[in-house]
DNA sequence: CGGAAGATTTCT
DNA sequence: GAAATCTTCCGA
């Protein structure tokens, strides 16, 4: 079952956990490959110092953002890698969910050429790994979640979820925002980013 | 218009 | 521990 819009309409902390055990499906030419999710980070626009959109204008890259929740933000990070958000609350408030590890469900062979390695542990475990693995790339950019190309979904099997929150990672330039709990992960999940703070 | 820096990954 | 590599943003 694909989530609805309404899941996405709520403030990005409370997105950010509920999306731990959900499924991300993105369809392309090549094939179909699906993820469960098993880390995210919430960034909360105007309050979080190490959001994209804390300082800058409703325009350009960070467009998106302020549309209402479900749709897909995706930026290029250090000229090399692509970063998958969900855009999630009202019109013109911009908080995102980052997408940073993934489990791998389904289309396993495709990601594996996609990635070039053969580790399952190593396709999505990092922003940049898993939209490679995924074939997600600025063309993305924008896209509605709730249309059926890129879409989230119910898991298969529901098993009982275990959420821990801790730090986020890499925004140390962003002072006391740093120290805010908004990355969340399933306990004990191996295939979740492996640095740890 | 030019420069600096970044939600990262990979190899040494 | 450092390089790869390019878009975006900010200051002049």
């Amino acid at each position: 079952m694909i989530l609805n819009r309404e899941f996405y309409q709520r403030d990005a902390v409370a997105v950010a956990k509920d999306l731990l055990g959900k499924v991300l499906v993105h369809e392309t030419n090549e094939g179909i490959t699906k993820g469960l999710i098993v880390e995210t980070e919430a960034y909360m626009g105007t309050k979080d110092a190490a959001a994209h959109s804390y300082k800058s204008n409703p325009s350009g890259r960070t467009n998106v953002q302020y549309k209402e929740g479900g749709y897909a933000y995706i930026y290029l990070i250090y000229g090399m890698y692509y970063c998958m958000n969900i855009v999630t609350n009202e019109i013109n408030i911009p908080e995102v969910v980052l997408l940073r590890a993934l489990e791998p469900v389904d289309g396993i062979e495709l990601m594996k050429k996609r990635r070039g390695t053969d580790k399952m542990i190593n396709l999505c475990s990092g922003p940049g790994k898993l939209c490679a693995a995924m074939g997600i790339n600025k063309d993305n950019y924008g896209m509605d979640l709730c249309s059926n190309q890129l879409y989230l979904e119910e898991a298969a099997v529901k098993n009982p979820i275990e959420v821990v929150a801790s730090k986020r990672i890499n925004i140390d330039y962003a002072g006391e925002a740093k120290d805010y709990l908004w990355r969340f992960t399933i306990k004990d999940n191996k295939f979740v980013s492996v640095k740890v703070k």
